[in-house]
DNA sequence: CTGAAAGCGCTTACAG
DNA sequence: CTGAAAGCGCTTACAG
């Protein structure tokens, strides 16, 4: 392996000399540097990430960590993440928290310490006693649609996307509506799902339509899980006109609940999601979208200037960005004879 | 910080000592053991990642490649590999070589130099001239789905896959069969698109079918692409009464450019997919499936046996795993005035 | 602008 | 079974 010796050697200077021409800010000779740059193309040097790190104390290593990476939502967003800060020199260290045989399902402090600069929480709530944990950590982090402690979070107004999916049924004229997606199991504690359902219900009462508790259906943010949820609602007798999924996964299960029971879309049932799923074109789902990657950037852009800041505490911020409606067409009037 | 010399003074013995403790297979007292396990406990010792990976050279972190992050086979296939890596101890380093602005679209040797113990890669293929430098890094690698040099693979044979669609349709009786999913730009170099499409081919002129080639369309490999690649098909005089997507995603598109023409899936039109996507239950999608997740613990498990023997040149070996067809609702014979 | 040297926090033969 | 010491490959004040 060719070290920072090697290169040194070659170029007849010093290793200190060497490390300032290729990292430092400090000033080199030209004709100097340029003799350093020589050697090291010469001899294809890459210094050892490992060494770097032990001698400046900095890896420029950033975690990500989310509930699980199958979902539309996390795949996006770490992929706008993970280009964002390759861009500026830093890699990306997945921690994926979805349980599985023998997996933790939850993180742990020793994953981060002394490993990352700085953290990225992606829709991972956490527990007051973790809470504790990650402040004696004292690394930098940023948030995305969870916030913990005085994170910059950034985030879309879970509780206004609702609201407009709701409005938009409302104003199609529908009375009869359903709403799945109350927050159960593994993601009972984050916030979207909570703001979601919580939007739902003041938007219904507000219109002066009562909420029916049997149609205020608990699924695991799946397809299919929405899928079996809905199902039974829909062979009832007293059916709804339109049901909102509090996610465009959850709708299209919808959809396939739809197709099981022989109703059209949206002749006999609306449908509608919220997110914009990048199927949801193809599908033709109504919802309301939320722009992923930019949540993705500015987040990375957050926690790089913390990081390179040094700062710890960084000054409480909040991005909130904005989310509108997309009618496509799974949701219509209803039927006079519904 | 709390270092090793920490532990140490505590626990009375030297910082030798307690590395072995920690970490070494070496034998130690019982009775010091304890001593030590106290004092880091006591301390809440982490030992420094990158202090132990200069010592040892060995980093504990895998890097995982992948072409994208946002389809569903390389977000499902990267939680498996995350899980499987993390219960064993590793780390995961995520390159998504996806092109953005200013994100390079490729990757670098110095990416993976001394920073990890070996490399994944995810359906990547790579050139001659890169194939070469990484070469040079001596670093244990294993393949999914596309074969780097002479490193092991885990994959699927595509070709079969693809041929258990096409004998789907043709045993329903169609015979005018359209196919979309050619290979086209970023994934010109992948050998699943060309595998697929090849045995697509064959496989009508096994039957005695012919292919025409208008009906075989090129596309993008997401929905949206599949679903503009094929409307004008579905909307000229002479349509097929089956369309084969190379991809599940594809299909789906296929499913909305048939719902924007009118068409009744599967009176009017049959559409079938392949790798059983997790909304294919949900659409009633007729596809061929295969286990992502059970692909990702082969290729973690392969290429930690790799990196622990410090094998770099691991003897060749290519894991094959079954697929099988999953008739759904998008499929049925055609209609006899088809 | 440049070099000598200490130091980052571990691991690992080498002795004992 | 345990300790002293060298070494991993860099960075960074400190002098000059």
């Amino acid at each position: 392996m060719v070290t920072i010796a090697d290169v040194a050697q070659r170029a007849g200077v010093s290793v200190a000399t060497v490390s300032r021409t290729l990292h430092g800010s400090a000033k080199v000779d030209p004709r100097t540097r340029a003799r350093v740059l020589a050697a090291a193309d010469e001899l294809s040097y890459v210094a050892s990430p490992t060494a770097m790190s032990l001698a400046s104390g900095r890896t420029h290593v950033i975690a990500v960590v989310a509930p699980m990476m199958s979902r539309w939502f996390f795949a996006s967003i770490v992929t706008a993440i993970e280009q964002n800060l390759r861009e500026t020199g830093y890699h990306v260290m997945l921690f994926s928290l979805e349980a599985g045989p023998g997996a933790p399902g939850r993180f742990r402090p020793e994953f981060f310490a002394k490993r990352v600069d700085g953290i990225l929480w992606l829709n991972v709530a956490v527990t007051p006693a973790e809470e504790a944990l990650l402040a004696k950590l004292d690394l930098p982090m940023v948030c995305v649609g969870t916030q913990i402690g005085d994170s910059p979070t950034v985030l879309i107004d879970d509780h206004r996307a609702a609201r407009t999916a709701v409005t938009h049924l409302l104003s199609l004229g529908h009375r009869e509506i359903a709403y799945v997606g109350t927050p159960v199991g593994s993601i009972a504690h984050m916030t979207t799902p909570a703001a979601r359902v919580a939007a739902f219900r003041e938007t219904l009462v507000h219109a002066g339509v009562p909420v029916r508790e049997g149609w205020v259906l608990a699924a695991d943010w799946t397809a299919d899980g929405a899928m079996e949820a809905v199902e039974p609602l829909l062979r009832s007798d007293r059916r709804p006109t339109a049901v909102l999924a509090a996610s465009d996964e959850m709708a299209i299960g919808v959809l396939g609940a739809a197709a099981r029971t022989g109703l059209r879309v949206p002749e006999d049932l609306s449908v509608m999601g919220i997110d914009d799923h990048s199927f949801a074109g193809a599908l033709g789902l109504s919802t309301v979208h939320q722009d992923v990657p930019a949540q993705g950037r500015a987040a990375a852009q957050l926690l790089l200037a913390a990081v390179r800041n040094r700062d710890t505490r960084t000054p409480a911020t909040r991005i909130e960005l904005a989310t509108h409606l997309i009618p496509r067409q799974t949701t219509a009037p209803p039927q006079a004879a519904g």
